[in-house]
DNA sequence: ATGTATTGCATACAAATGTATGGTATACTC
DNA sequence: GAGTATACCATACATTTGTATGCAATACAT
């Protein structure tokens, strides 16, 4: 029988492993056969064996689902962030526990006290902030002049811009059509800082 | 022979197997089994199988590695993106093999056709895509016209909103500083469409 | 004591799974 | 054309692994 163009197969079952491996579930020889419609076991595991010889996999020998990454492959484990549909006035951990959906990131660093919201309103178009993106927050009660912040002013919760003013707090939005909020200090919960923005696109 | 205390062994079991889940190895009956020195199989199993029977595990019937979570306390699947540093001349699949890095995904879609690349430059910036921003591009050869996508032109690629006009191809920036290119539709190839923008903040 | 439930042992069998060997077809180089 | 490399198929075999059955020892209730 024939082939298929360059090492293309090879690539895309090095992407059926590592997904496999992520969703906790290691593939058989087998189910790669199966997942690429190979009508033989040895294509699939002459592909696996190739990829271990590249160094792209590793495997423990003999035993059952035993291909995995290697480990110099900083196998980036991901990890779950709660999606807030709303900020709640009250306690945010309360909101935690009933989120409406998880977003995957990497989890190399700190990933407990993260959470995600969808952005409302155009106040920070100018710093590439839409309406409808998300925003990955990361829980802390202060920040540097200059951070992106979600702050929370009376029953709500804002993305601005966090400039502290002596006693007061500013709060700036990136878009030359909305003003400074400029409150008091007490006026105002810092819920965290912005790390990532994401938008999708359909 | 004799016992050990109430349900602690198996409580114990339980714990092995999560951690060896969590870890990404689901055990098997008989890695239960060495762990805590049972002399025979069928004491692992058994304690597996009440576990099972309790609801506080899953299993796959008659498959190697089968006992998991069960889906109450599953987490939605992560897959991994390969996060390319530059667009090659060439193709694409050379590219995917040595990725700068990877970024998680949600995987309850169709994700091996994915693959994330680094903007550069500011034509787009009116659609809320910054320099150094990522986008995350479903490989297809062709799009709608409206979509944002990333095209090769000559040796290298850019992202650009894609306007068809019959032979002709309009690649409009979103950036009134710069120009429209307008280009055969033999000088164009399409690699894909943006389907997601992420942005890291310091 | 008797019965029952729980915990554990021993052994065997069948299915799933990793491994090995040899062959065919296409592409490329010399 | 000869030689080499790659991609794939077909089949067989050995190991790992899930499953089944029967039995022994301790704890507890009646």
């Amino acid at each position: 029988m024939g082939r298929t163009p360059a090492g293309e197969t090879r690539n895309r079952v090095l992407a059926f492993v590592r997904t496999r491996l992520l969703a906790g579930q290691p593939p058989t020889v087998r189910e790669v056969q199966e997942a690429f419609g190979f009508r033989a076991v040895g294509t699939a595991r002459q592909h696996l064996e190739q990829l271990v010889a590249q160094g792209r996999l590793a495997v423990d020998r003999h035993k059952a689902r035993g291909y995995r990454l290697p480990a110099s492959a900083a196998a980036p484990a991901a990890a779950l962030v709660p999606l807030l549909g709303r900020v709640p006035a009250g306690a945010l951990d309360e909101a935690v526990e009933d989120p409406d959906g998880y977003l995957p990131v990497d989890a190399r660093g700190p990933v407990d006290d993260l959470f995600a919201l969808r952005v409302r309103g155009e106040s920070m178009t100018g710093a590439g902030i839409l309406p409808g993106d998300l925003v990955i927050v990361r829980r802390q009660p202060t920040a540097a002049s200059g951070d992106i912040v979600v702050a929370q002013v009376g029953s709500d919760a804002t993305v601005k811009t966090f400039r502290p003013r002596g006693r007061q707090i500013e709060l700036h939005p990136e878009n030359p059509a909305f003003e400074p909020l400029v409150l008091d200090a007490a006026a105002v919960v810092l819920l965290g800082k912005v790390v990532e923005v994401r938008r999708f696109l359909p």
